[in-house]
DNA sequence: TCAATAGTGTCTTTCAGACACTATAAA
DNA sequence: TTTATAGTGTCTGAAAGACACTATTGA
């Protein structure tokens, strides 16, 4: 065999098939605020391996359809939910040898907040059980496929913490929405009650919410209904909330 | 051919080969204090593809030798430097059908915090050349080899997000150091004063150093020698570092 | 008028920035 | 005694928590 040298002469004779790489996938945790609850959807897979249990949604990257990580995870979660311009985030990678009984694997996890009311659930062949699942009941109890306990704790863990710095919650709501249905959305994320002046100063002052003009009417005295601006999906605090002294 | 029921049976037939999966890699940043400076480490590629142009360190997984991703990153690492034992962090993935020639290619990204009297360097078959490169030469200009400009920006956004709130540094210094030097290593990544009495109170108020009873001496009055406890390596403030008024 | 929820006024607390001050070494 | 750097005292300011207060609706 001649040395090589040129570029393109090296891509000639390349063969990815050579090497020894890890099986890769995609997966995620899909929140939501369901019932007042922050629920993820999790699948019942309809194959092996791990055949029957529990999983979050995921798969593999398709080499023709995808261009790109980011949208490999869209397609799974436009499949899944319907929701096709979702916020959504990469959290962290895993990968090791004996988290798939299939060998070395890898999965790139990204989280994705989704308001209740775009939702539409649908399966396809790869299982055909779908589910919301409170995530309190998921922190310790039931045993998910492969690794996906441990990826959804980093999820969550995820989330807590940057919903306690960031103003992501507004991206589990609908465009419109009252700040008391915001500061009840961070405190069921938190689990953890705010302070109502504070949170109304913090939020208003950081100039991330529009009023629409609307009102929400009830039984009571009407509220405002604000929108997110374009900052409002992703704006950063300088401080944290710091929750009850 | 007939229908599998269990899953062993599921394992025997499985082969990744027959699944078109993308390249795999593991690539990183790491940074140390030199001269002053940040400084990011550089290998020359000695092979195609982008034959001759700077990169960051990486390669690919090794199936045999390491158990998880964390085991590939660590045997680079020390491979180039001599450094075991690094603050070590995954920063992001990056995949797509573009960012190498040889096709779809994923690449799992850490950041390594070095202190600079650790380190060894040396060379393998892969580069017969190595650099510290200041990072402020690289954030806008030399085109490193395929996206690692953008990786390592990504890099270097983190680190300086990551040192306003929390105690990273102490992992870019010796054992001992004095506070002053440790308010010079925060200033040097942020490329910004910041003031003394502020920075003192912050880091004794965290209780994340002890005194080692040592004294740094010169022609001035002498110093007290800290070293950081177990929290020192990864504390968290409630608060940002926020800088000149 | 009452119940219920929206929304505000204003005090305290915490922690960062500013900056002038004192302390201790070598030359 | 001077110069250089280490280290402190104490004021101001920004933003969070506490909590009592007022506002506005339907029943």
């Amino acid at each position: 065999m001649k040395p090589i040298t040129s570029e393109k002469e090296f891509l000639k004779n390349y063969n990815i098939h050579d090497f020894d790489v890890p099986l890769t996938s995609v997966d995620m945790s899909i929140f939501s605020i369901i019932d007042d609850e922050l629920q993820v959807l999790l699948l019942k897979r309809n194959d092996y391996p791990a055949k029957g249990k529990w999983a979050l949604p995921g798969g593999f990257i398709d080499k023709q359809q995808d261009s790109n990580l980011e949208d490999t995870a869209k397609r799974k979660l436009l499949a899944k939910t319907g929701v096709s311009t979702p916020y959504l985030e990469q959290v962290s990678t895993f990968g090791s040898k004996q988290r798939d009984p299939r060998g070395w694997s890898v999965t790139i996890v990204y989280m994705a907040l989704i308001a209740a009311d775009d939702i539409k659930l649908s399966t396809d062949d790869s299982s055909d059980e779908i589910k919301w699942q409170p995530v309190y009941q998921l922190s310790n109890k039931p045993a998910l496929a492969f690794d996906h306990n441990e990826i959804f704790n980093h999820c969550y863990e995820r989330l807590k913490s940057k919903v306690q710095y960031t103003s992501l919650p507004v991206n589990l709501l609908p465009e419109e929405f009252t700040l008391t249905e915001l500061q009840t959305t961070f405190e069921i994320i938190l689990d953890m009650p705010i302070e109502k002046k504070s949170f109304r100063r913090r939020i208003l002052d950081a100039q991330i919410l529009e009023e629409t003009g609307n009102l929400r009417t009830g039984n009571n005295r009407p509220a405002k209904l604000y929108k997110a601006n374009k900052l409002g999906k992703d704006h950063f605090f300088q401080r944290s909330i710091e929750g009850p002294r």
